[in-house]
RNA sequence: GGCGCCUUGGCCGAGUGGUUAGGCAUGGGUCUGCAAAACCCAGUACACCGGUUCGACUCCGGUAGGCGCCU
């Protein structure tokens, strides 16, 4: 094949497990999942997790608190592994954030240290949002030129990173495009609205029928971390009528689904491919590109 | 039929005689170790018809719809 690596962009409901699985059955390859929620173990059916092999998936309990930054490493890992072994890499997501970093190489600036940021949280909620963007003007002015005082979040990362000599700011690579690390194909998933809205209508009765009840349940009974706290509809099935729970679940997963199909607006060298058929169809469709394109020059 | 109350932008929901509450949703944007996240920007609504007033979403009258009580 002409492309080593092929990824497979698309929202939620748009087919990306039975796709991934259609592929393995034409060529020789295994699915790296990109997804901040399947990573963790014991939402399979909330985060939806595919019924067939993936890596990366349900790989930390739900008191993990996951990142891309310890994500990326992984999934590189991974890639390569399953190159070595003359097999393709099938990158599919979900998660574009998580997509980008598998695909490419981010270079993310180093980890943030436990006591910085305590002591930075604490330093903003104390200080207040200007007081604390003020004191990031004076450690990392390009920094502060780019973060809004109210964003809290990457306030309080520009100054652990200024503290620690190193700067939010320098990036190689961009989000949406840039280089990847191999010769990839890199396809989005297109389903028409409608058809997506019903899927995930769908979907998510589906979830009930399956129990995620009673999964939604016993993990509550457990630590979650804030991010695996951050799961769609794990408040929904916890606290809602069945009736009412299912309609708040679905107009959540909509909206996700609206968010990823930003990301799929954005990914720079993307090729769209249509998913509203039968997976056999789309996976051939992949599988002859892969076949016929050339190398990707590498933007 | 009579009396009383209510009617605010897609939804929820404050409020005042004259300076666009707010939240959610929506649209656009940002994004590099919380991304199924976080943040920024945008949209001038007051059921309808008259009247009072320099000026009404806010006061008065009527109409329509809703809710409650009464005969």
């Amino acid at each position: 094949m002409a492309e080593e690596v092929i990824g497979v962009f698309g929202p939620t409901a748009s087919g990306k497990s039975d796709l991934a699985a259609a592929l393995t059955e034409l060529i020789p390859a295994e699915v790296v999942s990109a997804d901040a929620m399947q990573v963790y173990d014991g939402l399979p059916i909330l985060t939806n997790r595919s019924p067939h092999p993936e890596r990366l998936v349900g790989m930390w309990p739900l008191s993990h608190r996951a990142s891309v930054g310890e994500y990326a490493p992984l999934a590189h890992a991974a890639i390569d592994e399953i190159l070595a072994a003359g097999r393709t890499p099938l990158v599919v997501g979900g998660t574009g954030l998580y997509f980008r970093a598998a695909l490419a190489e981010l270079e993310l600036p180093p980890a943030p240290t436990p006591v910085s940021r305590e002591r930075w949280e604490r330093f903003y909620d104390e200080a207040g949002a200007m007081a604390t963007h003020a004191r990031l003007e004076e450690l990392d002015p390009a920094a502060a030129t780019r973060i809004h005082p109210n964003d809290r979040r990457r306030v309080i990362r520009g100054l652990e990173l200024a503290e620690a000599g190193r700067s939010l700011v320098p990036r190689r690579e961009s989000l949406f495009g840039g280089a990847w690390r191999h010769p990839t194909l890199v396809v989005g998933l297109e389903v028409p609205k409608p058809e997506l809205d019903r899927r995930i209508a769908e979907r998510t009765r589906g979830m009930f029928e399956a129990g995620v009840e009673e999964e939604v349940r016993a993990a509550l009974d457990l630590e979650l971390s804030a991010t695996a706290q951050k799961v769609i509809g794990l408040r929904e099935v916890a606290t809602l009528p069945r009736e009412e729970a299912i309609e708040a679940l679905t107009g959540r997963t909509r909206r996700y689904a609206a968010y990823q199909r930003k990301w799929l607006r954005r990914l720079e060298g993307l090729v769209m491919v249509a998913a509203d058929r039968p997976p056999e169809e789309t996976a051939a469709e992949i599988v002859a590109l892969a076949r016929t394109r050339e190398r990707l020059p590498r933007p």
